[in-house]
DNA sequence: CTAATTTATTAAATCGATTGAATAGCGGTG
DNA sequence: CACCGCTATTCAATCGATTTAATAAATTAG
């Protein structure tokens, strides 16, 4: 039988005292399991516990924040929740979020500074305790780090490697994926390999074009510096497939000769499919492609397509671990230690790559 | 010169108070815009904020929130968001909200019965003014709306039609879309159609069907009842791309001629230009394909695909602005109106249709 | 046997705002 | 001139919890 309570009259700590026969000070630390709650009596425990249950009570959010001054909350701050990238990267978030008393606060910048500067003032004043950021393509520029130092504010940036900065990082491994790229296609068979490579600006971008040279020194492989192009250093998130598809198209006009080309990203392997298709060739009977990130379209286009994985799941758990315990461990004094998480890619076959005929 | 404040004390109403003049309760209703705010001269409030502004002030949230028992944030509710269908409804919910005092707080059940009955009691507890939910894929089995229903919050369904559970819709014309589609397909000339429906199960995908079935009768176009499939009411948001390729498998294998096919939507479309590809075939030269949404993929995947478009963006919008309708006029006593609102789809053109040869 | 310590509970202050009722001044009216 | 309605501001209660310091009883120590 529900109690037939006047409806509106929400259930609060002092119903729950006087029901139990406890003052609110002893439920309030029984409930919420305070320190204090070491020297309250089993039987008192079991009691207080009994009749809350049986009130339905739920502790005031708001109350419970504006006293103790914790909003149990933490934002996560996406540079643009369309790009399917990020998606995954929520999702290992919020995962490893569940466990715990912490809500995730989301705001989506959609590529835009100023929004971004917005969102995190706003977060400031919800009084998030701490901070992750999921970062793409751009996002260095323009002091927006020195805001978000200045904010004295726990925080981890996930992809994008900003740790000079004392703050936390989590990222892929880039180095190794442009490394076991251009092996993959070394090993189907390919010497004449084209390459396109991210903006010079863009960290990863260099960093994948390292692991790149660094094959090919050890295997003696000669890259030709007339198929290697770089993408323009553009802020819309579809401009990867644009400009995948303008620079294959050049490629293809130029007289050089190549059979497979590592791109940038999965948008970019698509936009140089796209290119391919134009001049009445595909993937992988013309020329091998091999793309990175494997988000989740690089399945369902056809051909699949083959691509160096960030295990982007893990990465959100991974910042998010991290967030957590400078959470714990101080309650709110401690910054994030500086060091970079790099977390190892890996290599998904599909079938936009081929062995040389 | 930055004022040399104590580091660590937030600036407060009454330290505002104090530094103006005027009472606490002159500053809060000046600076909230309380009703009384009316009666205060407006020398006043030009000082009183001033002083607030050269103080840094910022109300704090939870202490505003506790006393006048309003939350200013609304819940927003997605079934899944890794499918793209989702993450441009989730942009113009943003986009809407942001103009105004709600703060959006986001939960993603990734397709989860329990999580979201979870979610839903978290957002409860922290006391949303009101409810969006953005729904795709299944999502009306078993007493999910009657759960919503009895929390007696203002809420917005986005994605399906649960209209005549006394809580708002907002979706697309399906029975148009469907129109459109195979609309397109007849004038390019094909007569041979193959349909690959939604669950039955699912009623965007019968109105669709009967959209479909509306033109044909229009035009007396013989719909051969051998090429027309259903997909399983799987749910996985990937099993529309399995079921698509499957099914179409299926078609081409068996003797039935057609010429086109009507994708229940893009995923589908994929999987179904997937199925070609096996058997050496492509879209459109051997078989135009039109889909529908307008994921973004369809634009990224080769060849384009064809597709109805959702205004995705705009349905946000929609459902946002019939919420917050609600919200103003009477700060929660208010249901959001049962009636449906359906926004028309409209034809994308790309490169997975052609003229029947 | 008293003092100190530990266990168990509570009174009362507090977090930082909002808000309904109260206080005045002031011009107009019958 | 007493009363009313309007403008302008403030007092004090309140929202619902947490937390510090205090109280009291029980146990141990000296």
């Amino acid at each position: 039988m529900a109690a037939p309570k006047s409806k509106s009259t929400r259930v609060t700590l002092i119903d729950v005292a006087r029901k139990s026969g406890f003052s609110p000070s002893t439920v309030s630390i029984v409930l919420s399991e305070a320190p204090l709650s070491r020297y309250v009596a089993a039987k008192t425990k079991e009691r207080i516990r009994k009749t809350a249950q049986s009130l339905g009570y739920r502790p005031d959010v708001f109350a419970r924040s504006l006293r103790s001054r914790r909003s149990h909350t933490v934002g996560v701050l996406v540079f643009d929740i369309s790009d399917p990238f990020c998606v995954l990267i929520l999702r290992g978030i919020e995962k490893t979020l569940q466990s715990t008393s912490y809500l995730p606060i989301l705001m989506d910048a959609h590529h835009d500074r100023k929004q971004f500067e917005g969102y995190l003032e706003l977060l400031m004043e919800r009084r998030v305790e701490g901070l992750i950021v999921v970062a793409n393509w751009l996002f260095d520029e323009g002091g927006l780090l020195e805001a978000l130092k200045n904010k004295h504010m726990p925080t981890v940036v996930v992809g994008r490697d900003v740790s000079e900065k004392h703050i936390g990082s989590v990222i892929v491994d880039n180095e190794a994926g442009g490394y076991i790229a251009i092996k993959h296609l070394y090993e189907l068979g390919h010497r004449r390999i084209a390459v396109i490579r991210g903006p010079r600006m863009l960290s990863d971008s260099n960093r994948r074009w390292s692991g790149i040279q660094r094959f090919a020194a050890e295997q003696g492989l000669q890259l030709d510096e007339r198929v290697v192009r770089e993408l323009p250093g553009a802020i819309d998130p579809f401009s990867g497939f644009e400009g995948g598809a303008q620079l294959t198209e050049e490629l293809l006009q130029s007289r050089s000769k190549f059979t497979a080309l590592v791109a940038f990203d999965d948008l970019t392997a698509l936009g140089a499919i796209r290119a391919l298709a134009r001049e009445d060739r595909s993937a992988p009977r013309d020329c091998s492609i091999i793309g990175f990130d494997d988000v989740p379209l690089a399945a369902l286009s056809t051909p699949g397509i083959t691509t160096i994985r960030q295990p982007m799941e893990q990465m959100g758990s991974a910042a998010t671990n991290r967030l957590l315990e400078v959470l714990r461990e101080s309650s709110g004094s401690g910054q994030v230690s500086t060091d970079l998480e790099l977390l190892p890619p890996s290599l998904v076959l599909r079938d936009s790559t081929s062995r040389l005929a």
